[in-house]
DNA sequence: TGCCTGTCGATTGGATCCAATCTAACAATC
DNA sequence: GATTGTTAGATTGGATCCAATCGACAGGCA
């Protein structure tokens, strides 16, 4: 390991930070539009469109969508092609329920291993929650800030599927920024606190109400928009 | 809906079981293989190879590698291919944590609706897998268990992933058939008393033993191996 | 009128071809 | 002798082409 190589640490990440492939960085970009809501739910996706779109042929935006398909992002049904995942209130609970399995999990391996880095990373987090205004942002914060008291789990497969799950949620969240514009950042202090005394049933409980309140507001926006 | 057609029935249902692309059977054939341990962990998965194993182009076998990618059954790296995941005791946590939260919850949504009906089911299979020796068999059945007293839970996705990673669990279970080949039969019929009587509490308490046990089981398995 | 049928355009599935990249073996250099 | 540079073969990534399927619409028939 020598000293006059690690300034090419910056660059050689940046470069790592590229996509090695075509179908990568089809994949990378339309999983982030349909997250992030650019792409609105029911959309079709023709191949031919977006080979146009993306400049390039249409196979890497094929093996693209499949993935995305196996991801549940899209649906797909042959000769027929894909569609932007539906946004539905049986879906929301139903990844609310596998996020009330998950969340709960993760945290509790996690927190034996959790220091105080991990909780001055979280009030940070808390405290840009609080300064931040864009929904879309806020989302992203949010789930930094769960995924910070997460991650001292160390399984892997357990805190993507976490995440992945966290991510969906955020999607249908920003189709209901009707909230009161609050992630309930008195939970998320609270379940700091708990988890800083190092007390699991506690930060358990937190956790639960915290995820139980956000599908309240989710099943209660389904409520008013099937009301209209 | 004419009397004359429903003798097509069976022709129709068995076509409908057929593979609608070719990709799609490739996935399944690749998946069943990987799963019963027939294609080895490590194994490269080389497209030409495949291509001409299945009588096919490379293309469909393509489309299915990704998707298999995207479901943790194969490695991909780019430029140099496909390779069925490894089986190591990390990946073995992390799917038990995994199922440890998953499954309770599947179970706890899911009790209030099952009825007489789904109990005899599962005496049936678990009367099965006492007259089963074969451990592929076994596997099966032992899902087929499990996912009966999930099924009524009504929610697409938590049980999909749950399948899944009971799945999944049975691929490591099969390649350490060392175990006293019981399947924890005991705790299937306490699992299933307890659902009887209602008693949410016991049988989430039953299953949190069962799993508790598979993954001692398993994780003994691993210190064995890495002594030799 | 209402339903079935067949044809046409649009779109996806699959095959073939070429380019880019990786692996391994070998030669050259220090 | 070990390391580096080079080159050839194998393998995957991407482009282009053809075939199969779907959806809509028009026309025939009871």
């Amino acid at each position: 390991m020598g000293g006059a190589v690690t300034s090419l640490e910056g660059i050689i990440q940046s470069g790592g930070r590229r996509y090695r492939t075509a179908t990568e960085y089809v994949e990378a970009t339309l999983k982030q539009a349909i997250l992030s809501g650019a792409l609105l739910p029911g959309t079709p996706l023709r191949q031919e469109e977006l080979a146009t779109r993306f400049e390039m042929s249409r196979m890497p935006i094929r093996e693209a969508l499949r993935q995305l398909e196996a991801q549940g992002l899209v649906d797909f049904e042959p000769h027929r092609g894909a569609i932007v995942v539906e946004i539905t209130l049986a879906d929301a609970d139903d990844n609310f329920a596998i996020r009330s399995a998950l969340e709960p999990q993760a945290l509790r391996l996690s927190l034996p291993h959790l220091g105080a880095d991990d909780f001055a990373l979280a009030d940070e987090v808390i405290a840009e929650i609080d300064g931040e205004t864009d929904p879309a942002r806020m989302g992203e914060l949010n789930r930094r800030f769960h995924m910070t008291l997460y991650a001292a789990a160390g399984l892997p497969r357990l805190l993507a599927l976490t995440e992945q799950h966290l991510v969906a949620a955020d999607r249908y969240l920003r189709f209901h920024l009707a909230t009161d514009g609050d992630m309930g950042q008195a939970e998320h202090r609270a379940l700091v606190a708990a988890c800083r005394s190092g007390d699991e049933t506690e930060a358990v409980a937190v956790l639960g109400r915290h995820l139980a309140r956000a599908k309240a507001g989710l099943t209660g926006f389904f409520a008013a928009r099937a009301a209209t």
